[in-house]
RNA sequence: GGGGAAUUAGCUCAGUUGGUUAGAGCAUCAGCAUGACACGCUGGGGGUCACUGGUUCGAAUCCAGUAUUUCCCACCA
């Protein structure tokens, strides 16, 4: 047998079993029909994405679902992916291109194409390989990526259903335009963000009435060209006898009518507001009302084109803005400036301003919105924490339609196409289908592709195969779908949560208009949601590789070891919320670690030892001699029963972090700290009973940690085996199982009460010896028991007390004596030392029976009070008395000792 | 402007439907090489449960209001 290290040392252990895992294809999706299913689809990773902080605590919490399933016995898959990550890798080529000195838009794009596939190809399963050096325990083999041909021909199917069901339609609208990236963006990938700007104040001329001037504030005076009228409102006194007139633009002397609209905010500015109908939203839907015309005077680079004057074409957008604040103010015709808080939009991966702008685009309007609120509102998908429901509900009560086209190359191509050199806005010239017309040759497929969040929402059922039915059979569809648990961060909720309820509603089962409750359960794809809380840094700042806040996880891994950083990422996330980062809690998981290979250790060097795989919880139960089984026996094997039946209840409610704490728990503190010091003796006699105790309580720690610790746990399950097999699916009994199985055993239930107040008395007297300056060697402990069974059950637990004290001699007394006492339920401990400062002990003995005093009188307040016993419940009347008993006895033996003293 | 969440020990957080004297870990202080573990063991100190009212025999917990922090949503240019 060899000798285990002092200290746990992952590295040695978790390479070993990453690969064992793999080649014993331990994670492969399977079917077994004698068991439940328990399906996770994994949120696929973008393939530019690295390992980052959220990775590790989302990856982990689906791993322990995961692998606690196979422990209860269900057919557990978790099925892995990647995302194409739509304008991220765009983005990502056309830089590389242009370090290249290569122009994207030159090189054309099926060259472009190549290139990014080929980056995919090469870095874009990154992610997943970082993914097991945590230990996750998902079937590599069955990738699923969102350009796959199968995926991708669900993608086109959900494209060309929903545009024939007449949800998709193309149409010329104001949408969020992205000048870097040159695409139109959905509404959810725009982030509004504070900035210090300036209100400018300009004054128009009124042309009817020469002289007399206009006034109106805006924050984008180079848009002045793009003007077409000057809207106030109809109520407003100041402008009532205006309306109906012109006035001149400052910048281009084009006349523009003075026009009344009841949107416009009286208090704002000066009440007047200018309408640049091509560039914001509002002036849009004034213009349209009033039948104005739209002047665009910007191109898609965030340049300003002719439109804007020959002065101004060709300048971006903010030097065109300074140019225009020069010029007003040298006409004389910008009033003054204000500084101007206000909100504007950036997109989320170009980061420059978006820009309102006027272009065709294609637009879903979403399909059932009634039934993806009901599916959560009615129940059958839940959401933890709930609140998230509030936030979700809300999105679709106020849902617009999802501008799903995006003016770049690389994703899903739409799947229109027009007939050459045809009027394209008439629909007898458009094709829409899958695999495109027979005569390909006269027709030209949209330049565009579908944003990638298009992609992802048909992730539940695409991912079987959907819509190939023979493929989705194969892929056991209907014995996986819906899946258990979706573990995601609150921040998609919009993206990715809500757009996968909904397109489960629409395209699982027939084409129906409007679905039942029953309809919506078996469509939904997925039973529950878990929201894991976002990471921050120290700061309360968001952990992310651009803020350079974020430690690498790789090196945490290497440094804590993957269990302790599973461990400690669990115990920093509280439920719901989100958490702050510390490696301090990592460390706390590295110790855990230790700690569990230590209590392991242990067992190794003071008994015969068989390795787990060998033997069965009865095979254990058996060795044990009923009398054998002392109090502490009795006791640590109920609280073993106790701890699993809230160990359950954790998991089942996905109280993960409360379950880890109470695994921690039971084991430091119910099995290292007490049992196994209290049994340490008669282990090393080499009692049979004492060593399938520990055996039960190991083996059940170990099922139960797997799911958290993979490594160590499938180590020392093996430990001493030279055929070893990953404990994966060796099943956990529950705490029901252990009940039934112990029912031979006899446990006596009064054991656990018995154990808690020798654990005080131990404790007491502890305390009692540590504010002695005396050496233990020239001191002993008195026992005055309360009665006859306080002293048996101390009389017998003396051998042990000796140890666990540390002080040989301990012995009863039944006299009162002037040592230094502590009064326990069990009676009172004195300290035996050759010197006493009697002036201290009094004052600590008077301080004492102050304390008592006090809670004695606040007890008897609270029992002379009527009402109290007619309200409140018997058990805590009962308490309350038990209380002033125990307490007015304890005073009383205080009182007696001090009274000698006098 | 609308909504969510949070506020408990120096720090990070538990605290079930109101019920005995509000807990844990970290940090801190004191002691300890005790034949698993110093990534450990033993003990100590530390809290007016954000504030103000209310309901109740009883409130950290329920209700109302206030304050602070934070996140999301929203077309005042």
């Amino acid at each position: 047998m060899e000798a285990l290290n002092k200290v746990f040392i992952p590295e040695q252990v978790e390479g070993k079993w990453t690969s064992k895992w793999l080649n014993d294809c331990c994670f492969d999706k399977a079917m077994d029909k004698a068991k439940k299913s328990f399906c996770i689809l994994m949120p696929p990773p973008n393939v530019t994405g690295v390992l980052h902080m959220g990775h590790l605590l989302n990856q982990t919490l689906q791993d322990v679902f995961i692998r606690h399933a196979r422990h209860c016995n269900k057919c557990a898959t978790w099925i892995p992916g990647t995302d194409h990550a739509g304008i991220s890798l765009q983005v990502k080529i056309e830089k590389e291109l242009m370090e290249n000195a290569l122009n994207p838009r030159e090189i054309g794009r099926e060259r472009f194409l190549e290139r990014a596939r080929a980056w995919r190809d090469k870095h874009g399963g990154i992610i997943l390989s970082q993914l097991k050096s945590l230990g996750v325990s998902c079937d590599f083999k069955n990738q699923v990526h969102t350009l796959d041909e199968s995926y991708s021909q669900g993608v086109l199917t959900a494209f060309v259903e929903l545009y024939k069901r007449g949800y998709i339609y193309r149409g010329k609208r104001m949408v969020n335009w992205c000048p870097k990236t040159l695409t139109a963006l959905s509404d959810e990938e725009i982030i509004m963000k504070p900035q210090k700007s300036k209100l400018y104040y300009i004054r128009y001329e009124v042309i009817e009435r020469p002289g007399q001037f206009i006034e109106i504030a805006t924050t984008r005076p180079e848009t002045i060209p793009g003007d077409v009228a000057i809207a106030v409102n109809p109520e407003d006194e100041r402008y009532r006898n205006l309306v109906g007139l012109h006035c001149r633009c400052p910048l281009n002397e084009a006349e523009i009518s003075i026009i009344a609209d009841d949107t416009v905010v009286r208090d704002f500015g000066t009440g007047a507001l200018k309408i640049t109908p091509a560039h914001a939203a509002v002036d849009l839907a004034i213009s349209q009302r009033h039948n104005l015309p739209i002047i665009d005077i910007l191109n898609a680079d965030g340049t300003l084109n002719a439109l804007a004057g020959s002065e101004f074409a060709g300048l971006d957008r903010f030097a065109a803005r300074e140019r225009a604040v020069e010029k007003l103010q040298a006409i004389g015709t910008l009033v003054r400036i204000e500084e101007y808080e206000n909100s504007i939009g950036f997109s989320e991966r170009g980061d420059v301003p978006i820009e309102p702008r006027l272009s065709e685009q294609w637009f879903l309007k979403y399909p059932k919105v009634n039934e993806a609120k009901r599916a959560v509102s009615e129940g059958f998908i839940k959401f933890y924490p709930k609140h998230w429901e509030k936030t979700y509900l809300h999105w679709l009560d106020n849902i617009q339609d999802w501008c799903i086209s995006r003016q770049l190359w690389w994703g899903h191509r739409i799947p229109v196409w027009y007939k050459k050199n045809s009027d394209r806005s008439d629909s007898h010239n458009l094709h829409v289908s899958v695999d495109g017309p027979s005569d390909i040759e006269n027709w030209e497929q949209d330049e565009d592709v579908l944003d990638t969040w298009a992609s992802s929402w048909i992730w539940p059922f695409g991912v079987f195969g959907w819509p190939d039915q023979e493929k989705m059979h194969r892929e056991y569809f209907s014995y996986f779908y819906p899946t258990n648990i979706l573990v995601t961060g609150p921040d998609i909720i919009f993206f990715w949560v809500a757009r996968m309820i909904i397109a489960s509603m629409e395209f699982i089962g027939p084409n129906k208009k409007s679905l039942n409750s029953e309809e919506i359960k078996v469509r939904i794809p997925f039973k529950s949601v878990y929201f894991t809380g976002i990471i921050r840094d120290k700061a309360g700042r968001k952990m992310s590789k651009s803020l350079g806040n974020s430690p690498e996880p790789l090196d945490l891994i290497a440094k804590y070891g993957a269990d302790g950083v599973r461990f400690g990422i669990l115990l920093s996330a509280a439920s719901g919320q989100d958490l702050i980062f510390s490696e301090d809690n990592l460390k706390l998981g590295r110790n855990f670690c230790n700690k569990l290979w230590n209590a392991f250790r242990f067992s190794r060097i003071n008994r015969a030892y068989k390795p787990y795989t060998k033997i069965s919880l009865a095979d254990i139960i058996a060795k044990i001699s009923i009398q054998d089984l002392d109090i502490d026996d009795h006791a640590i094997l109920l609280n073993l029963i106790k701890f699993c039946s809230t160990f359950e209840e954790q998991m089942e409610h996905f109280e993960i972090n409360a379950a880890v704490n109470s695994i921690s728990s039971f084991f430091w503190n119910e099995y290292c700290s007490w049992y196994v010091e209290a049994s340490k003796t008669r282990l090393r006699e080499g009692n049979k009973t004492v060593s399938a105790v520990h055996d039960i309580i190991m083996r059940q720690l170990l099922l139960l940690l797997n799911p958290f610790m993979p490594f160590i746990t499938d180590e020392l399950w093996n430990m001493g085996e030279h055929d070893q097999h990953s404990m994966q699916n060796v099943y956990c009994e529950t705490s029901q199982d252990l009940r039934l199985a112990f029912g031979i055993l006899g446990l006596d239930k009064t054991a656990t009460n018995m154990v808690t107040q020798l654990k005080e008395f131990l404790n007491l007297s502890r305390r009692l010896i540590s504010q002695s300056q005396e050496l233990k060697e020239r001191t002993s402990l008195l026992i005055c028991p309360k009665n006859e069974i306080a002293r048996r059950v101390v009389g017998d637990y003396i051998p042990k007390l000796q140890k666990l004290v540390g002080i040989e001699k301990i012995g009863f007394t039944n006299e009162i004596l002037q040592f230094s006492s502590v009064q326990t339920s069990l009676g009172t401990v004195y300290l035996h030392v050759e010197r006493i400062n009697a002036a201290e002990e009094k004052k600590k003995l008077t301080l004492e029976i102050e304390k008592l005093s006090k809670l004695i009188r606040l007890n008897k307040i609270q029992l002379s009070n009527k009402k109290f016993f007619s309200h409140a419940p018997a058990h805590i009347v009962e308490g309350a008395q038990r209380m002033l008993r125990e307490n007015t006895f304890k005073q009383e033996e205080l009182r007696k000792i001090l009274s000698t003293m006098e």
